[in-house]
RNA sequence: GGAGAGAUGGCAGAGUGGUUGAAUGCACUGGUCUUGAAAACCAGCAAGGAUGCAAGUCCUUCCAGGGUUCGAAUCCCUGUCUCUCCGCCA
């Protein structure tokens, strides 16, 4: 959401951001609307002070034994004008709100500009990448191992489902409980056990709705399954005012994650990258506003923390204006290298999304001895997808010569004695 | 699923048709006092919006949406949520 005032006062600002992610002015549509609205809203709260000021007056008559029949024959007139003022004012305010709410955020300045993935900037990169001569894809080495079954999750739920066992489930949720601790444990977050059902409200306030419907799963009675913790997690604070000394909030949750994947067709049909439904462990900061930036870096640093102590390599790069999310002011990509694909795939999105959610669900701060309420900044990151970095460890800790997978060593305090994975191990 | 109670400002909690945007307490802000602090005392303190150079003026909001009325936090209807008791249940 925008601040209308903002718009007013520099339109040409927004439509030269705007313009970065590819839209046409839109401020001329909105400022005609807004000043519509405005001459309504004006001329309904005359009408509405007319009503008032003559109801005190039939009072103050009444409570003196009067007779004020002249005067409520007269509200009665003003009550008619003033219900059409109200619906006029009531359906261009309604107007407003769609054409604000289908609007991105502005991008920060340094994001670079171009039309798609192909212009992201890469700002570094950490470790060695593996290049084996022939190396599996991670669906190969699952199936191998006999713990990856694509046939039973099809045969009970469709495509984009998987059914793991034994090790590799293990693996999964070691991987899991490592991101989690090493969140909770380390990087001072705060583990949240949220609910993975949301009503319309929160998936407004963090911007799925109303434009991306078609990516979600609904239930029968109305609720949404949430794509990812951030929503929940995000909405914490939603129609809250904190006090200075609370900030910042730093929540961590390990869910499931729903996606309808409607136009991703023909995209990672194979295998675990790309499913309707995966875990991820996810971070979300709520701080002031001069401390966004700051803990963008500090929350890109924990998702790459997590990258290296698994012993992965990775590169992080920023993304260009055309790729940047809705909500997303800026954002920074993690991706792993994956030597399966011979390529580095996204396993963590880290984004500051500058006032732009607070706004939508009014979640505000009073700055300490300041009586002035203030939005504040919302910054959520993978850290990391837990079903990406399951297919990152089978591919870069897998061993030819027995078709095994080594555990990282992170993940051995939670894998119960299990140093390697080995097909028919039954493990 | 059955029966009942409730939803008021940052928090707690009064308020059942007419200067109630809302008592009181806590928290918060400023001041007095104090070497400093605490305590005590005094004062201020809801949010959002329109208008105006400004001071200010005005409007809306007491869960949400309808309705009754000249006038609604207060009465009626619907919905949502919370709590209590009973039943069922991971």
């Amino acid at each position: 959401m925008h601040d209308l005032r903002a718009i007013r006062d520099n339109p040409q600002a927004f439509d030269d951001n705007w313009a970065r992610r590819g839209l046409s002015a839109q401020t001329p549509a909105i400022l005609a609307l807004d000043e519509e609205r405005r001459a309504v809203q004006t001329d309904m709260q005359e009408l509405q002070q007319q009503r008032n000021e003559k109801s005190k007056q039939i009072g103050q008559i009444k409570s003196q034994g009067g007779d004020a029949q002249a005067i409520m024959n007269e509200v009665s007139g003003i009550k008619e004008k003033l219900a059409d003022r109200e619906e006029r004012e009531r359906i261009l305010a309604e107007e407003l709100n769609a054409v604000l709410s289908a609007l991105p955020n502005l991008l920060a300045d340094d994001v670079p500009d171009g039309p798609d993935e192909s212009a992201n900037v890469e700002i570094r990169r950490n470790g060695e990448p593996p290049r084996p001569n022939a190396a599996l894809q991670h669906f190969e080495i699952g199936e191998k191992l006999g713990m990856m079954d694509f046939e039973t999750a099809a045969k009970l739920s469709g495509a984009r489902f998987v059914l793991m066992h034994s090790g590799l489930a293990r693996l999964e949720r070691a991987l899991a409980q490592f991101m989690l601790d090493t969140h909770t444990g380390e990087h001072g977050y705060t583990e949240v056990s949220p609910p993975l059902l949301v009503r319309d409200d929160a998936m407004y306030g963090t911007g799925q709705l109303p434009k991306f419907t078609e990516d979600l799963f609904q239930t029968t009675r109305g609720d949404w399954l949430i794509p990812t913790a951030e929503v929940s997690l995000t909405n914490i604070v939603a129609d809250r005012i904190l006090d200075t000394e609370e900030l910042p909030l730093r929540f961590t949750a390990w869910t499931p994650c729903f996606r309808s994947e409607a136009g991703s067709a023909g995209k990672d049909t194979r295998g675990i990258i790309r499913q309707h439904q995966f875990y991820k462990v996810e971070m979300v900061c709520i701080v002031a506003p001069d401390k966004s930036n700051e803990e963008h870096e500090r929350m890109t640093d924990c998702a790459e923390n997590i990258l290296k102590k698994l012993g992965l390599a990775f590169r992080t790069i920023t993304l260009c204006s055309g790729d940047t999310g809705f909500c997303a002011r800026k954002t920074y990509d993690i991706e792993v290298w994956l030597p399966g694909q011979n390529a580095y795939r996204e396993i963590s999105s880290c984004s500051n999304c500058w006032d732009f959610q607070a706004r939508r669900m009014k979640a505000r701060f009073r700055p300490k001895g300041t009586k002035e309420t203030q939005f504040l900044h919302t910054l959520n990151g993978s850290g990391v997808a837990v079903g990406r970095a399951l297919v990152a460890v089978l591919e870069n800790y897998h061993d030819p010569s027995d078709g095994g997978v080594f555990v990282p060593d992170v993940l051995k305090p939670y894998m119960g004695g299990i140093e390697k994975l080995l097909p028919a191990s039954g493990a």
